[in-house]
DNA sequence: CTGAAAGCGCTAACAC
DNA sequence: GTGTTAGCGCTTTCAG
């Protein structure tokens, strides 16, 4: 048996007809023109109580499910945002998306969600056929976007907003922190706390290099040049952090500090101190980022670097539905700052 | 060619259009027809090399972006297929959707995602969210749908893919393992290594319950009626492994036997008994589920259930693809099944 | 407050 | 191989 019986005996009989239930559909049944239909949908207040009741009826009787292709392609409002992310799995990105995402659901969006991956391999495929649904406004990932990316996302003439870093020149909007500052701010938290011998377990995205970078020029300022990196692929993973900190301990590194380009990271390197018995964070105090939830809470021989994802999202979220309507004269450049937070004790 | 004259007294300026170019405008500057565009595009098979060169080089000089918004409607295949699932964060069905995709992207299709929570607050807003959006295929989490839902479900008349769980009577294909199975397994398994005294902490999850039922009525059947069992809120942190070990600990349970029912959960019981200096496994065995990448490989004092996750998803994607392409003789329900991973010594 | 007409940008079906 | 015609199901515009 077929499971996807043709309709049989219709009464429009157009031939291209796909036999699902349409506006005119609900329209006859309640006797009105289909443009009643859709005011009740999508402007109620337009339209007298006495129709919307029979119009709603209609609705339920026929089970109708509007058709946004046709809705998006008459009024070019698709009311879906395109969030691209460079992963998923084991994610910081995921509740600033769940936040972004409910933000905007609240106000009738959808998100529809791409993953470019680390390092961004299919972006620009992957951004053609997200335009190609004509989203309504995007949420972008960080700030490097190849050239052919950002002549396709100002073509696209929507709001735009990048997250999870800071510019002083964005696209259109950013919502974000400094990663240089981050790396500058670990590096002053770990000398003023004393730490001489630093190490570091960190990821090889352009973020965390930036991080890196900050790190490692304040700590040379502070005339400490002789610090170990073992680099990672991201996404992290806690084996990563295990083997980052084996190869740190057996190329030399005795005790002292270990800053961590993500909290998974750090987790990693907390498991691996434990299985050899390192006293923390007495011999080995270790610094996290970004996934306090996941980390300093539970952990609390774990400092970390608090970032505030939920504001990202919801911030991200609120700057485009005002861009969206024609709101002009907000704020481009959203600092969400962050902050240290130290659990170095049990 | 035949000009309509209503049209050419509006150059290219209908008061209606977007501003977007459109297919019409790579074709007058191709010097072909509107269709003969959508075939390079669609079925570049059926177009003389020739052609296809001189389209292409329109489309990339005006930097032309397909509306797939107008595709959709007037074929009927939106190439988009909805996803449901209960969570993002921390979640074992990240890289099910992951895998799920990216194997759909290699046939030209997208995926949205529809997050439900736990337990499924807005389903059928979101279900009818996303069918408005003329998905080709969808993907649910579980088999437990609202009778409102399934009924919507159904009607949408596309293919269905249930995961995550098996049953003799999906709604169209189903793709998982017995949650029933799982519990009874390791029961099995635990009281086979000689644990008598044995508990649980878990999520108050559908699934989770299924689990535990399968859990305890195996134990029962060997005499052990008294598991204490520390119930959580789905979705699972590290938290709440502390505390739900915590709480066993302090309700008078001594060594044994925890199952946990996430991998992040067994990982928090393991924080809470390393701080607490009980032995591992000795004093306290862990069992984990499903998210072995997560602990299995990295803390060799957790056993787990190991869950081919990336199977689901490709599975899931296959099925949809040959249900969509017409195969109507697909086997419908597939059992990834499961297996215990033992890593109880270091 | 409600309706008629005219598309949105694309593709199916059928010519040629 | 390529073009013409006629919609897909909805919303805009303008009229009443």
């Amino acid at each position: 048996m077929s499971q996807f019986p043709e309709k049989s005996a219709t009464v429009t009989g157009s031939s291209r007809s796909t036999g699902s239930i349409t506006l005119e559909d609900v329209a006859k049944l309640a006797g009105v023109s289909p443009i009643t239909v859709s005011r009740v949908i999508n402007y109620p207040e337009k339209v007298a109580q006495k129709t919307i009741d029979k119009v709603q009826q209609a609705i339920e009787r026929t089970g109708y499910v509007p058709n946004m292709l046709a809705g998006g392609l008459a009024s070019s409002r698709s009311m879906l945002v395109a969030a691209i992310v460079p992963s998923i799995e084991n994610s910081i990105f995921a509740e600033t998306i769940q936040h972004f995402s409910d933000r905007l659901w609240e106000a009738g969006y959808q998100v529809l969600l791409g993953v470019s991956g680390y390092p961004a391999i299919r972006e620009d495929a992957l951004l053609s056929a997200i335009l190609s649904r004509r989203p309504d406004a995007i949420f972008l990932t960080g700030i490097e976007h190849s050239a052919d990316s950002r002549r396709k996302l100002l073509a696209a003439k929507i709001p735009l907003v990048e997250t999870w870093d800071i510019s002083p020149s964005p696209l259109d909007i950013i919502v974000g922190f400094s990663h240089i500052k981050v790396g500058q701010a670990v590096a002053d938290y770990l000398i003023g706390k004393g730490y001489r011998n630093i190490g570091m377990v960190t990821a090889d995205d352009q973020r965390a290099a930036v991080r890196r970078h900050g790190f490692l020029s304040a700590l040379a300022r502070h005339g400490i040049t002789n610090v170990p990196v073992s680099l990672v692929q991201a996404p992290t993973n806690l084996r990563q952090g295990r083997s980052g900190l084996s190869k740190l301990l057996d190329g030399g590194f005795g005790s002292g500090a270990i800053f961590c380009s993500s909290d998974i990271l750090a987790q990693g390197v907390l498991a691996e101190a434990q299985s050899r018995k390192l006293s923390i964070p007495g011999e080995l105090a270790i610094m996290g980022f970004a996934d306090q939830k996941f980390a300093a809470h539970t952990f609390p021989t774990l400092s970390t670097v608090r970032i505030d994802r939920v504001a990202i999202g919801v911030k991200a979220a609120e700057a485009l539905l005002a861009r969206i309507q024609g709101q002009t004269d907000l704020e481009r450049v959203v600092d969400v700052g962050f902050e240290i937070i130290e659990r170095e004790t049990t």
